[in-house]
DNA sequence: CTTACTGTATTAGATACCTAGTACACAGAG
DNA sequence: CTCTGTGTACTAGGTATCTAATACAGTAAG
């Protein structure tokens, strides 16, 4: 599937919860797809299953998954994307932080723009392999 | 001097850890000038002295600040800035994170530069504009 | 039915972080 | 000297997160 960032200091459920979502994106999991089970899930990623489970628990209410008790979890049919609004807005903050480190680091904006997209291939290659 | 923002994961003491060097790196702090006292800062930051503490202690022990006991804080002569290798680590894990965010609401690499090159312009205005 | 797998819920413990309050040692101004 | 401001240290409490260990209810296959 993906991997957990240990150094991230965003807790496991949202990365988890990220990671799901990234795979969509891509294309990696299509709608109706099967998704791990919470345990399988954790034993992969090394993490409790408890964590796992609140980040499907999250996905389902937001309306990405759909789950059927006692068989599994599924992508939804119609997996929701974020609005717009709220699609720039998580895009502004996350650009705010990436920008803020950057220049603490002491980098241009042309270092930032060229580790960007390199970073961009790197997740989507990484996505692609295990699709 | 900067804010520190609530949605960030990232613990608050590593925030103005991060902003000091900012500060330095865009030249609004220059070598040898003063830093605010910890309890002022921690008042301008609605923070605990602690945790302003904490970060400045941190920016001592790497070289960026000097600390003349009972007097107050300062940049030192010399600010220690991280070695290319460390950059460039610490650039690509923030790219790492930025990208994996920015996919996961559906953005492509194009969205994510424009972006990015508004929130370099947004926090480097913001250090201007204190300076 | 029994077995094995699902998601879910609960309890407990450990750790990190932030806050609050207090105290100490040092430097400078009055 | 006193007074104020500095960094530093310590204890205590609260919150969030992660882990661990169970337990329960539903589904499917044997």
């Amino acid at each position: 599937m993906f991997a957990i960032n240990p150094t991230d200091p965003a807790p496991i459920w949202r990365q988890i919860e990220e990671g799901v979502r990234r795979m969509i994106a891509l294309g990696a999991l299509q709608p109706g797809a099967s998704v791990p089970s919470v345990r399988d899930l954790a034993k992969d990623l090394r993490v409790n299953p408890n964590t796992v489970a609140r980040a499907y628990q999250r996905l389902t209410e937001g309306g990405v998954l759909s789950v059927r008790r006692g068989e599994g979890t599924y992508v939804a049919d119609e997996p929701s994307q974020p609005k717009k609004a709220e699609r720039n807005e998580a895009l502004r903050d996350a650009a705010t932080r990436y920008a803020s480190t950057a220049i603490a680091v002491g980098s241009e904006l042309d270092d930032a723009v060229g580790e960007l997209g390199a970073a961009f291939e790197r997740v989507v290659r990484e996505h692609r392999r295990k699709a």
